[in-house]
RNA sequence: UGGGGCGUGGCCAAGCGGAAAGGCAUCGGUUUUUGGAGCCGACAUUCGGAGGUUCGAAUCCUCCCGCCCCAGCCA
């Protein structure tokens, strides 16, 4: 049915929306975020959790924490901790309301026993081999098994002897009993429970017959008064039967709605290839920083602010469709500009000893820490005869348009003076620029001349007796097409090999020896960065760049080839 | 040859019979002690295609084309 919808709601919402209006379910609204706990979540699962908990918070209703932990053998409490943290996180809170589909385990049982006795569901006796055949095929029905007339009180016996361990695995399935013609093969009498034998993470060895997914899902919302399933279109189909054991057990109805799952270009979304890159040690964890999981992005800098934000501008429809990154980006850029610190650190860097400053003057000159926030103060930045540079900003032969410094040129100091190149000093042997020799005008201490004179370029810099060695990582794109889901390559021949960048040879400025966990930097005229919490030790800080700034320097480059 | 979905600019996405929002990207300009940020402007005569209904269609109807999902005792 279609529903009409106010401007700015997406269709979820105006679905919503039609129900609250309508009377339904008393004007509550519930949702869940349903995870397995069997991997760490990613950014397509922050989407899922910005939905959910965004469109409770937003219509007076309730968000429920729920993992859906029906298969102990991929499961385990390190995965529950981890996506706890990473929902809260982003900044969720599911209050008193943290559920476990284990919990429903008794009560699953008592609605199979139910089905079971009104003929509704079946004890079977087939090989999975067989059960597969008797399933058919798309465009052939499946045969009823031989095992699905056979008297309700045999299959409740046989039943509760799976559920005391009397079988082996394999051996006895529950299934129910719907339509072995169904076109929806979700629906030829699925099993909804199998014999495992398997460790609980949280029940232990209570149970060694677990119901499947589709036998749960659909309950514990029921049994949570879920009002509004959200989930992704693979379950589509799966919602009839859903719908069907709602209606055979007499419960309460939620309503299930599809959404598209979120894809990114230039990164991998699916659990299995995640963990491939994990196991292949392509990456170095599930936290890696090029990694699109939620704790990646956090380790790489990016702010649960960025990622709602993200959520929000991404949208939700029925659509398959691809996110560009750059929209990603644009998000933590924009979050950033506005809280991130200015700082001074040089990358790569370079020589320059300014010839008519004196040998043992030192000085300290004020800089803002950032220009787009007023309350956020200066800090005082020593300078001194030596300076580093950014190799970059220097160029013996430059193109038109290079702004920075050359021979005979002169540029700014950001915070200190105008200098002027009047020497290059090179190794004989290789000609290597090894060091730059330069005049400063005492005149403009602040960045100032008073006489007007412009300069087009301003460069970063840290003195050379003050500065700190920091460690500085380089992330690109971890693979190298657009689109490595659906590529014929294997997974290790699609990641870039540049996406790793690590530089020890960078220098910053005093303060940011004290740089903590958590802040968040921006080093002028290169990006955002923070300090990674894994790779710093006492004696050295180690940033991850989170995000390079825009640069249209760069961008003229990419233009001229 | 079964069932379920989806097709609006390079990428997302509004639109719900009165005549193509917005964001990202891109390209200009302006401003600037970050070649950052900001600001201003440009960017679909057209909505997968073809017919039809209508004074009027991206929106309704018909047919066609394309893409995605389903044959786990995974979720």
């Amino acid at each position: 049915m279609k529903e009409k919808s106010a401007p700015g709601l997406n269709f979820i919402e105006s679905i919503i929306e039609n129900d609250l209006k309508n009377g339904k379910n008393d004007g509550n609204v519930v949702t869940r975020f349903p995870p397995e706990p069997n991997g760490y979540i990613h950014i397509g699962h922050a989407k899922s959790i910005c939905l959910n908990f965004g469109i409770a918070g937003k219509h007076g209703g309730v968000c429920n924490l729920r993992f859906d932990d029906t298969n102990p053998g991929k499961e385990d409490v390190e995965y529950v901790d981890s996506i706890k943290q990473d929902v809260k996180w982003l900044g969720f809170d599911w209050g008193e309301r943290l559920y476990f589909a284990s919990d429903y385990y008794e009560t699953l049982y008592e609605y199979a026993l139910k089905l079971i006795k009104k003929g509704k569901a079946f004890v079977c006796e087939l090989t999975p081999e067989q059960i597969r055949e008797y399933r058919g095929t798309l465009t052939e029905p499946g045969k009823e098994s031989p095992f699905r007339e056979r008297p309700v009180e045999e299959s409740v016996e046989l039943f509760k002897k799976m559920k005391s361990g009397d079988f082996d695995e394999g051996s006895h399935v529950l299934r129910a009993k719907i339509d072995m013609k169904s076109g929806n093969l979700n629906m030829r009498d699925p099993v909804i429970y199998r014999i495992l034998k398997a460790h609980h993470h949280r029940t232990g060895d209570k149970w060694v017959i677990y119901p499947m997914y589709d036998f749960a899902h659909g309950q514990s919302d029921s049994i949570e008064g879920v009002t509004h399933s959200l989930c992704t279109l693979e379950f589509e189909d799966h919602r009839p039967l859903y719908d069907w054991f709602i209606k055979e057990l007499e419960i309460f109805a939620p309503r299930q709605i599809e959404f598209a799952r979120l894809n990114l270009n230039y990164t991998v979304m699916s659990k299995r290839k995640l963990l491939q890159l994990v196991e292949a040690g392509l990456v170095s964890g599930w936290d890696d920083p090029r990694m699109p999981t939620v704790s990646g992005l956090r380790r790489r800098g990016f702010t649960p602010e960025s990622i709602r934000d993200f959520a929000d501008r991404i949208g939700v429809a029925k659509r398959d469709s691809t996110v560009d990154i750059a929209l990603l980006e644009h998000c933590v850029r924009e979050d950033l500009n506005k809280r991130a610190k200015r700082v001074m650190g040089v990358l790569d860097p370079l020589k320059v000893v300014i010839e008519n400053y004196p040998e043992d003057k030192e000085e300290e000159l004020e800089a803002i820490n950032n220009p787009e926030d007023p309350d956020s103060g200066t800090r005082m930045v020593p300078f001194s005869r030596e300076i580093f540079i950014e190799k970059d900003d220097f160029m013996e032969d430059p193109p038109k348009k290079f702004f920075r410094l050359s021979p005979g040129k002169e540029i700014r100091l950001k915070h200190a003076y105008y200098i002027k190149c009047v020497d290059v000093i090179k190794d004989e042997n290789t000609g290597e620029i090894l060091e730059l020799r330069c005049t400063y005008d005492p005149k403009t201490r602040g960045g100032w001349s008073e006489d007007g004179r412009k300069v087009k370029g301003t460069s970063h810099w840290v003195s050379a007796k003050h500065a700190v060695p920091i460690g500085v990582m380089i992330y690109d794109r971890l693979f190298t097409e657009e689109n490595p889901g659906s590529s014929d390559k294997e997974l290790p021949d699609l990641v870039n090999p540049d996406s790793l960048n690590v530089l020890n040879g960078s220098l910053g400025e005093p303060s940011l020896k004290n740089a903590k966990p958590g802040e968040y930097f921006q080093f002028l005229r290169q990006g955002y960065f923070c300090v990674d919490e894994k790779l710093s030790s006492s004696d050295k800080q180690v940033f991850n760049r989170t995000v390079s700034l825009r640069d249209s320097w760069a961008k003229l480059g990419k233009k001229r080839g």
